[in-house]
DNA sequence: ATGCAACCTCAAGTGCACTTTAAGTCAAGG
DNA sequence: CCTTGACTTAAAGTGCACTTGAGGTTGCAT
């Protein structure tokens, strides 16, 4: 598989591919001259990368969590507290979730007026000073 | 309150404060010749700021979901549209969660190898593919 | 009154995740 | 054999969300 052809069956731009071999995300399996050629498989490593990327993982973590090799995820410990961090992730989307709906529904005049909004935010905030804990340990 | 204080209570740098007002996020109720004076609601304002950066969303949307008077979220539907997106985006957390605790669980050599963590790309992949074609509707 | 820490503005810098551009190489079809 | 279009690299550019720095002003404790 050219570049080209692992672009559209990935629907990944060739030039990403290029950013993800440099960054050691994905590699070609050697090269026609110059250009690079793929194992079909990189495909379905390009679909967990999309994944990941999508779940909030930044480039440098994934490349730490799935090594070249094919052996996704070496590190099980590493793979469970990213699971957890995912939970929490979940739990604060909810609640930004429910206060839009909520305040799409509130007929209260100002949202900073309503208890419920309220008490949303105060969950928000909670959750968010909980993670800079966590950031600094 | 000064921009210290109100830094202090919400958690958020003086920097930030400075950037956010620029942006149409928040604003000071005047001046102590030229320094910020804020109300006390702005803490309520910033939170809600940070929850919203947490759920994914730019700057730019949140100045466009909280306009600068108190009255947040005059758009219903727009909230509304918000809410069923982040609802996409817990759905997708939870597989990503999920295919991590099945690859920290499962003990195929190779995860590519196992059939459920290949369900769980196909999955995303389909999910990821979904989203592109939204984002150019 | 005066010193100075804390504020101010505006510009430039940072980190991430890419994309674009410029200049060059080369595989394959005519 | 030769053209050409798809590839190559390295470097610069982009957008977002801030942060930092330089140089200037000022509220307030002494």
């Amino acid at each position: 598989m050219d570049i080209a052809e692992a672009a559209k069956r990935s629907g990944v731009p060739a030039s990403t591919l290029r950013f993800y071999e440099e960054k050691g995300l994905i590699a070609s399996t050697g090269r026609k001259g110059l250009r690079r050629l793929y194992a079909p498989d990189v495909t379905e490593r390009l679909a967990l990368i999309a994944l990941g990327r999508a779940a909030g993982f930044s480039l440098a973590e994934l490349a730490r969590m799935m090594p070249a090799d094919g052996e996704i995820a070496i590190d099980r410990q590493l793979l469970e507290a990213k699971a957890e961090e995912l939970d929490r992730k979940i739990r604060e989307l909810k609640a930004m979730r429910d206060g839009l709906r909520h305040a799409a529904a509130c007929p209260a005049e100002s949202h900073f007026e309503c208890s419920t909004f309220k008490r949303y935010l105060r969950l928000a905030a909670q959750r968010a000073a909980d993670d800079k804990r966590r950031e600094s340990h």
